[in-house]
DNA sequence: AATTTCCTAGACCATTTGGTCTATAGCGGA
DNA sequence: TCCGCTATAGACCAAATGGTCTAGGAAATT
């Protein structure tokens, strides 16, 4: 019963090559080949297609994402070092595999106008992020819980398009030495 | 001679097009219709094909938001109220639109894989951007212009994914109303 | 041993993709 | 009037796209 295996192994693929290429820069071929499986697997266990695979991938990788988040604050004594600790990770996960790939959501978001279901799990995924980073906040007893999740969240999304821009973990380490000040000062 | 009548119709239905589904999400067939010319035109103007014409587009799109920060700037008392009005301006096109258009820049990202040409236009792109606000940053005599150069375009990139992902405002005036603070505190 | 269930395998399909090429319309100058 | 240039018009092409469908292998159940 390699069910499981293979269902796995088409997630991980796909999820891969999206977050390099978008969603509609990569085709089913593709990611067929790299998973080394005949089309029919992938029909078998995504009857929706590459719609449902996508949605798969992306909230495989966004859960990804949230756990990450949830370690990054759970060992962290204040808000901002989440923050850091986070952007040590992101850009250390680059550094790693010398290569920067998109945020799970962005490589979606372009295909949302013409796949509804697609928004709806970049809507989710987002939401599951920003609520953790409040329950965060309000853990360290930030004055603002929601605009400080809501600032970091977006200054995490600006770093991370900047990195895949540059194809560097630059931006991660800039944005940490910037909460790291906001920190100290 | 309506020659560059309709070049200049190329690239901002492109332009359109491409801001709102991404590069690889948008047929040469839909822009041409979308501009009503035949492919004759397009490889008349853009012997290149699709990345001529997206190049283009992506920096005439890019051109116009130097140009806004500029006037953003320029009106503006201090750096902060530099990216104030940024967001404002961004918000406002969104609210007028109904509708939010991802950063140009984004939008032709995740075809930088197959196509390096545009890898080289997005870098030239956000290049100009930060060296503009770096020179913004100077001439305020912010402390560290460079990180505050920085600094800003990362959180106005993330602020504008939001916006995208949402489509939705909100998010630049979330962003305002956080320089507004880091102005008065 | 027979049967059933799960999953793989890939041929096949209509449609769309980006791109090339020829024909020609329109117009300014000779 | 004829020429020559600019630009439009779209037929046409090979390749790739996402998707469907039938056939069969492998393993568990009876």
């Amino acid at each position: 019963m390699s069910s499981n295996e293979n269902r796995d192994k088409l997630i991980r693929t796909a999820s891969r090559l999206f977050r390099s290429k978008g969603y509609d820069g990569v085709g089913l071929k593709e990611i067929l080949a790299a998973a080394d499986l005949p089309k029919g697997s992938l029909y078998y266990h995504f009857p929706g297609g590459k719609v449902e695979l996508a949605d798969a991938a992306t909230r495989w990788a966004g859960d990804w994402v949230a756990r990450m988040l949830g370690q990054c604050f759970e060992t962290a004594m204040c808000f901002e070092e989440g923050g850091v600790k986070t952007c040590e990770t992101l850009a250390a996960n680059a550094e790693h595999h010398n290569s920067v790939p998109a945020c799970p959501v962005v490589s979606i978001l372009q295909a949302a106008p013409s796949e509804p279901a697609l928004r709806k799990t970049a809507e989710d995924i987002h939401n599951t992020w920003t609520a953790g980073l409040v329950r965060q906040a309000e853990r360290f007893g930030v004055p603002d819980p929601h605009a400080a999740a809501l600032s970091l969240h977006m200054r995490l999304q600006g770093a991370w398009i900047l990195a895949y821009a540059q194809q560097s973990g630059a931006p991660f380490h800039q944005l940490a030495a910037e909460l790291r000040k906001a920190t100290a000062g």
